[in-house]
DNA sequence: CCGATTCTGGAAAAGGACTTCGAAAATCCC
DNA sequence: GGGATTTTCGAAGTCCTTTTCCAGAATCGG
């Protein structure tokens, strides 16, 4: 097979240029294809026009199918794959296999959408409203996080003996789900669960090798500052996931992060909170994997 | 990928043992397995779970993918096969593959997607991606909703005498919310939180005029289902909220509603369960203020 | 019109996926 | 508690799929 570049003076005859990465996802092979630069001979362009209408079939299929419904045999699509820089066919279908995979569970639209009469339905406005509602939470979180801090509050966790987790009232689930993914992960640490009246005790045993995560939204009324006032005294590193800059957990905490709820029908999300938490877990435990693994 | 014809005269092994029909179609197989009246043991059950919830992987994996996300050996899922009359995974496989492919419409195009530069950031991926996956399952939330098995989920707990809260694990999080968050409504409920061990004493209170609220996901290997049984044997009323209709607390509930939750990098969201959960809070809180105000 | 190059088709080899099977483990039942 | 049954595991075997390869056909260029 004989190397040749792109001829800017050439008529793109025949061969095509091979002068061309190898697409890494479904869209980029799609714009490829479109963009009308490539020239193939007769098989290889039904091949082509064959991929480009009937990706699922070519992502479920075995070649044999596939070349069958195209017309061409399967040696056929095992040298445009090659064209294209894939060792074979196999390599090549993976594309479309992710590509099937990625779209298929949020994707899934089945039927015509029906103008729903239920909607007036209390109960499915509400449900509707609340996901609504966690939804847009999440998209927020999703252009204003700051991988900086994060990253330092990462660090610190990652670096400290034990880690405290305080929270309470609508904080506690978050707390609560973090303390069980930490375990899972083999990450030591300590639900400040205020059980039997204990979370000043509890909290009263930090020491400065330690670290505490705090988490509070406002109304800011609970007894997490306090507790969290009695570690930073103690010397312990404090980070905090809060609704606002004016959180009491703000001037004590040496690294924090905004997470602003979603609120629907007098009811707050957890969701971005939630996801906060279950990042900041993977990336503790990912760093504690390296140090001590 | 091995593509093989059923072989003519094969033992029809299992399949008098259960006494199904082959299912011919993918929502066939789905309605037989809903059905509850299949009894699995452990690993045969692990894989009804798992093609229940992934049926994307099911459908362009490889017998040993499969195997290893669903946490079984490759020959598990033949037996699993076999049992409803198929010859083989491959023949098995080849009903997800026409589902996929059947909801997968030809003229699907999408819109240019520009990969943000900032992406590469571990961190940012991994949070984007939970939200992401959060995102989803609040949007599959929203189409499978079932107003009316909802509507009696909230009629039974608002006619409770006392609302017991039982959850472990990851679900425990969202009870946490559903407690704090009735109390606050002036809801009477008890969180069953096992502190001091306590849970099955907790439980063995309940009485017939009270109702229990369970919250459970797959893997079911928490102490929840045991706890829902005392109060089923007591004759409490059973709601639950489960991902699936393997989950235990399907034949012990009067009515549950079915919550799957999305997954990103091994870490499960809460989002959809707690949205249902706060939901269920307002209702019930809603008509008990019409029965006491 | 003829030579050179490229493209195509088909068969054989290589590789991998699926299936089968027997022993070990777990469970059930008396 | 012990035997019988069911279930699971793991590896060997079989078959299909994929890839490679080359001769013949088609096309391009002179």
């Amino acid at each position: 097979m004989a190397e040749r570049r792109a001829a800017p003076e050439k008529k793109a005859a025949g061969r095509a240029a091979i002068g061309y990465a190898k697409p890494r996802s479904y869209e980029e092979l799609r714009a490829v294809l479109s963009s009308g630069t490539v020239h193939f001979p007769k098989r290889l362009r039904q091949v082509a026009i064959f991929l480009w209408q009937h990706p699922g079939e070519v992502a479920l299929g075995t070649i044999g199918r596939v070349a069958e419904q195209a017309g061409v045999q399967p040696s056929t699509l095992v040298r445009f794959a090659q064209i294209f820089g894939y060792s074979g066919f196999s390599d090549f279908q993976a594309l479309f296999k992710e590509h099937v995979k990625a779209s298929w569970p949020e994707g899934r639209r089945e039927g015509a959408e029906q103008p729903d009469p239920a909607e007036s339905d209390p109960n499915v406005h509400l449900v509707k409203g609340l996901a609504a509602a966690a939804q847009a939470a999440l998209a927020r979180l999703g252009e204003s996080f700051e991988p900086s801090r994060f990253e330092r509050m990462a660090e610190i966790l990652a670096g400290a003996d034990l880690i405290y987790l305080v929270g309470s009232k609508r904080a506690f689930p978050v707390t609560a789900y973090l303390s069980v993914t930490l375990l899972q992960q083999g990450v030591r640490s300590v639900l400040v669960d205020n059980v039997g009246s204990s979370a000043h005790d509890q909290i009263g045993c930090v020491g400065p090798r330690d670290a505490v995560l705090a988490v509070s939204f406002s109304p800011y009324n609970s007894i997490t500052p306090d507790l969290v006032a009695i570690a930073h005294e103690r010397g312990a590193r404090i980070v905090a996931i809060t609704d606002s800059t004016f959180s009491p957990l703000v001037p004590l905490a040496e690294m924090w992060l905004e997470v602003v709820e979603a609120e629907f029908a007098g009811f707050r999300s957890l969701s971005a909170s939630l996801a906060v938490g279950m990042a900041l877990a993977h990336a503790v435990s990912a760093r504690r994997g390296r140090v001590s693994g």
